[in-house]
DNA sequence: ACCAAGGTCTTTTTT
DNA sequence: AGACCTTGGT
C-alpha cells in the first residue's frame, strides 16, 4: 500500500497523531495521500471504519474516494466510515439530533428556489431589494455560522435590513419545519454548542478527522472541524491556496493560511513533486501563478522518471467562436479516428453558456460528450413540477411545493384565491395544504375555486391511500397521468423524456424521502466515468480532476478573468481568476490548448473580445503561438466590451 | 382567471 | 435568441 509513495506522502500517511496539514500543489497526490491514510489507519487497526471522519469536496469526490478504498480495505469497512460533504455529514448528524434544536426529525431541505421564493414573499411588493441580493447576504453570514442575532450590521441600511429579513426568514423555515443549505452547518453547530453530551459524543466517536480540499472550506466549516477535533485532536487536512476558488460562496482561504495557528503543534508536510503534469504544462501554471501577491509560494516540478518535458502548450488565437469551437472540435474528431479514447478529452470553460457552442460542434461531428455544469436535471421546471407532487405527497406542510403545483397545470385556482388560503391558513396556523381543505369543508371560498380546490385535494387524498400499496415510481406515472402533465404543459419531446427520466430514476429509491434527500444535496445523476465520452465542464467542475488532453477555449478578458469579478471585487477578484486558470492548465496530464477568438456573440449580439491578460503571463519558452491571419495577442483598445 | 403582447433580463462559478 | 415576468384586455 505504501510502496506507491514517495517519502513525504509516506510521512504524511504515517504521521496519524495531531493535527496535519499537507500543503501541496497540484497533481502532488493529496488525494491520494488522504485515501491512502484512511486505509492505513484501518489497516493498522488504529480505528474502527465508523469512527473516522473524512470530508470531500463534492458527493462525487465522495463516491470515487469509496470506490478506490473498498478494494483497500472491504466494501463493508469503506461503507461504514463516516465519508461526504460537510453538507451530507451535517444532514446525517442533525436527522439524529434535531430535536434537540427545535426541529422535527423529517424536517425538509429548502433549495435555493424555495429560498427565494420566501425571500420574494417577505419583501413583498417592495422592490427596493432584489430577493437574489438579499438571499445572498443571508447565505454568507451562514458561512460565517452568524445566526440572525449575532450578525453585525455596522449601520449599512442594506445590511440592517437584510438581517431583519433574515429573522423573518429564519422564522418562516422553522414554521415549515425547513431547513436551508447553509443551515445544515450553522445548525449543527448551534446544536453542539447547546449539548455538550451530543459534541461529546461525536468528538470521542471521530478518533481520526479527514478533509480534503481545505483551502475551499467557508468560517463555519472550519468552526465545525474544530469542535469535532477537539477530542482527539487528530485532524488531517490537504490543500492548495493556489486552488481556491470558492472564494465568491463564502470560502475562506484563511482557513488554509491559518492552520498551524489554530490547531497547535501542528505538523506541515509540503509535497512538490507533481505525478500528473509535463515539465511544460507544470512551468505554464507555476509561472502564471506566480503573479498572484497572496500565497503561500510551493515549488512543484515534475517527479524524478515521470512524464519529461512533453508538448509545449498550445496557445491558439482565432477569429471567431465558432471557429475556435470547430477548431478544438476537428482536433479531437481526429485523435478519436486514431483510436484515442473520448474520455482522454476535456474541455474546461469559465462560464457554463460556452458550453453550447461545443454541444454543437460535437453533434455535427458525432463526437460522443457528456456536459456537466449549468442546469442540473432535477432543477428543470418540469422535473421541479413534479418534484414539487412527490413533496406535497410525503410533506403535506410544505407549503412551497403547494405554491408551486396548486394551479399547475392551470386548475383555475388563481391568486385570489391562493391569498385567501394563505390568510386563512395563517390565521389558523394551518399549512396551505390543511387550510385550503378546512376551507372547502367550511364552505369558505367561492363556488367555482372551492370546487377546484376541493379536486385537488382529492386528487391527493386518493394518491395518500395508493403511498403503502403501489411502487413509488408507478405512482408517480399515475400522478402525471391523472393531472395529464405533458398534455397540459405542451411539452416538448425532450421535456416529456425528462418526466419519463424522473420517474424511472425514482425506482432506484427506497422511499420517496430518499429521493428528495439526494436531490437536495445535490448528488448529481451518477454520470459513470467508464464511458466514453469527452468531457465538457465549467473550470469549476473540473477541480480534482484529470484528463491526458485539455481544452481551455474562451481566454478573452470579460470571460476569463470575467467582468463581473473584475468590476466587484478587483484584484482579489483577478487573484482568484487566475487560481481558476491555474486549476485549468493543471488538469491536464500530456497536452494543453489555450484558445481565445477575437470575435464571440453573447446575447445573440457580436462582440470583439482582447485576448485574455493571463495569456501575456505564460512562459513564452513553454508555449507554441498560432494565430489565424489577422488575429494578434495584444489588446485593442477602445473596442466595444461585453 | 386566463391569455396574449410586450418588456426585461440572462450567463460566473455550486455545496 | 429565448426564458421569464408584468401588464392590460377579455
Ligand atoms: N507516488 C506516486 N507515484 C505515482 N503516481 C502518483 C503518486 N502520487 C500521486 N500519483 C498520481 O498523480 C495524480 C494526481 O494525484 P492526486 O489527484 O491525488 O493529486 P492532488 O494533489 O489531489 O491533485 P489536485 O490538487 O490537482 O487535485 C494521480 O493520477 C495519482 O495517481
Amino acid at each position: 500500500m505504501l510502496e506507491e509513495l514517495n517519502q513525504e506522502q509516506k510521512e504524511a500517511v504515517t504521521t496519524t497523531e495531531g493535527p496535519l496539514l499537507v500543503l501541496a500543489g497540484a497533481g502532488t497526490g493529496k488525494t491520494k495521500v488522504l485515501t491512502t491514510r484512511l486505509a492505513y489507519i484501518i489497516n493498522q487497526g488504529k480505528a474502527r471504519p465508523y469512527e473516522c471522519l473524512a470530508v470531500t469536496f463534492t458527493n462525487k469526490a465522495s463516491n470515487e474516494m469509496k470506490e478506490r478504498l473498498a478494494s483497500m480495505i472491504g466494501h463493508q469497512n469503506a461503507n461504514d466510515l463516516w465519508m461526504g460533504t460537510f453538507h451530507s455529514i451535517c444532514l446525517r448528524i442533525l436527522r439524529a439530533n434535531c430535536e434537540r434544536i427545535g426541529y422535527q426529525k423529517d424536517f425538509i431541505i429548502l433549495n435555493e428556489d424555495d429560498s427565494e421564493k420566501i425571500v420574494k414573499e417577505i419583501l413583498g411588493d417592495s422592490d427596493k431589494y432584489s430577493p437574489k441580493n438579499i438571499l445572498n447576504a443571508i447565505s454568507r453570514w451562514k458561512d460565517q455560522a452568524l445566526n440572525h442575532l449575532k450578525v453585525n450590521t455596522s449601520g449599512s441600511e442594506f445590511l440592517v435590513d437584510a438581517r431583519n429579513i433574515y429573522t423573518l426568514y429564519q422564522k418562516r423555515l422553522k414554521e415549515m419545519n425547513a431547513l436551508d443549505f447553509g443551515d445544515l452547518i450553522l445548525n449543527c453547530i448551534e446544536l453542539f454548542n447547546l449539548d455538550k453530551d451530543i459534541l461529546e459524543k461525536y468528538q470521542r466517536k471521530f478518533k481520526y478527522i479527514m478533509v480534503d480540499e481545505y483551502q475551499d472550506t467557508n468560517t463555519a466549516q472550519y468552526l465545525w472541524l474544530k469542535l469535532l477535533a477537539y477530542g482527539h485532536n487528530n485532524i488531517a487536512c490537504v490543500g492548495d491556496d493556489d486552488q481556491s476558488i470558492y472564494a465568491w460562496r463564502g470560502a475562506e482561504i484563511g482557513n488554509i493560511l491559518r492552520f498551524e495557528k489554530d490547531f497547535k503543534n501542528a505538523k506541515v508536510i509540503r509535497l512538490e513533486s507533481n505525478y500528473r503534469s509535463t515539465k511544460n504544462i507544470l512551468d505554464c501554471a507555476s509561472k502564471l501563478i506566480s503573479h498572484n501577491e497572496q500565497r503561500l509560494g510551493k515549488d512543484l516540478r515534475v517527479a524524478p522518471l515521470m512524464n519529461g518535458d512533453g508538448e509545449k502548450v498550445m496557445v491558439r488565437g482565432l477569429f471567431n467562436d465558432l471557429a475556435e469551437a470547430a477548431f478544438i472540435s476537428d482536433a479531437i474528431r481526429l485523435a478519436i479516428n486514431d483510436g484515442v479514447n473520448p474520455n482522454k478529452f476535456a474541455i474546461l470553460v469559465r462560464a457554463s453558456f460556452l458550453t453550447r457552442l461545443f454541444e454543437e460542434a460535437f453533434l455535427v461531428r458525432n463526437i460522443k460528450y457528456k456536459i456537466t455544469g449549468g442546469l442540473r436535471f432535477y432543477e428543470r421546471k418540469e422535473v421541479m413540477d413534479l418534484m414539487a407532487y412527490l413533496r406535497l405527497l410525503v410533506h403535506k406542510n410544505d407549503d412551497l411545493a403547494f405554491l408551486r403545483i396548486i394551479n399547475v397545470p392551470k386548475r383555475a385556482i388563481g391568486n385570489a384565491t391562493v391569498d385567501s388560503i394563505k390568510e386563512y391558513a395563517r390565521f389558523k396556523g394551518l399549512s396551505l395544504y390543511d387550510g385550503a381543505k378546512e376551507m372547502v369543508k367550511e364552505d369558505l371560498l367561492k363556488k367555482a375555486a372551492s370546487k377546484s380546490v376541493l379536486s385537488f385535494i382529492n386528487l391527493f387524498e386518493s394518491w395518500d391511500n395508493e403511498l403503502d400499496n403501489m411502487e413509488h415510481f408507478e405512482l408517480l406515472k399515475k400522478i402525471v397521468d391523472e393531472i395529464d402533465y405533458p398534455n397540459k404543459m405542451k411539452l416538448d419531446k425532450d421535456k416529456t423524456s425528462n418526466i419519463n427520466e424522473l420517474i424511472k430514476s425514482l425506482a432506484d429509491f427506497k422511499t420517496i424521502e430518499n429521493l428528495l434527500e439526494h436531490v437536495s444535496l445535490n448528488f448529481g445523476d451518477e454520470a459513470d466515468k467508464t464511458d466514453d465520452k469527452v468531457s465538457i465542464m465549467t473550470l469549476h467542475g473540473a477541480k480534482g480532476l484529470e484528463f491526458d488532453y485539455v481544452f481551455l477555449p474562451g481566454w478573452e478578458d470579460g470571460i476569463f478573468p470575467s467582468s463581473r469579478t473584475v468590476d466587484e471585487k478587483a484584484d482579489e477578484g483577478i487573484e482568484e481568476e487566475r487560481r481558476l486558470a491555474y486549476v485549468g492548465i493543471t488538469r491536464g496530464r500530456k497536452n494543453v490548448v489555450i484558445s481565445f477568438a477575437n470575435s464571440r456573440r453573447v446575447y445573440d449580439q457580436w462582440y470583439h473580445s482582447n485576448p485574455s491578460r493571463f495569456l501575456s503571463e505564460l512562459p513564452q519558452e513553454n508555449i507554441r503561438v498560432w494565430l489565424d491571419r489577422g488575429v494578434s495577442m495584444r489588446m485593442r483598445e477602445n473596442e466595444k466590451q461585453y
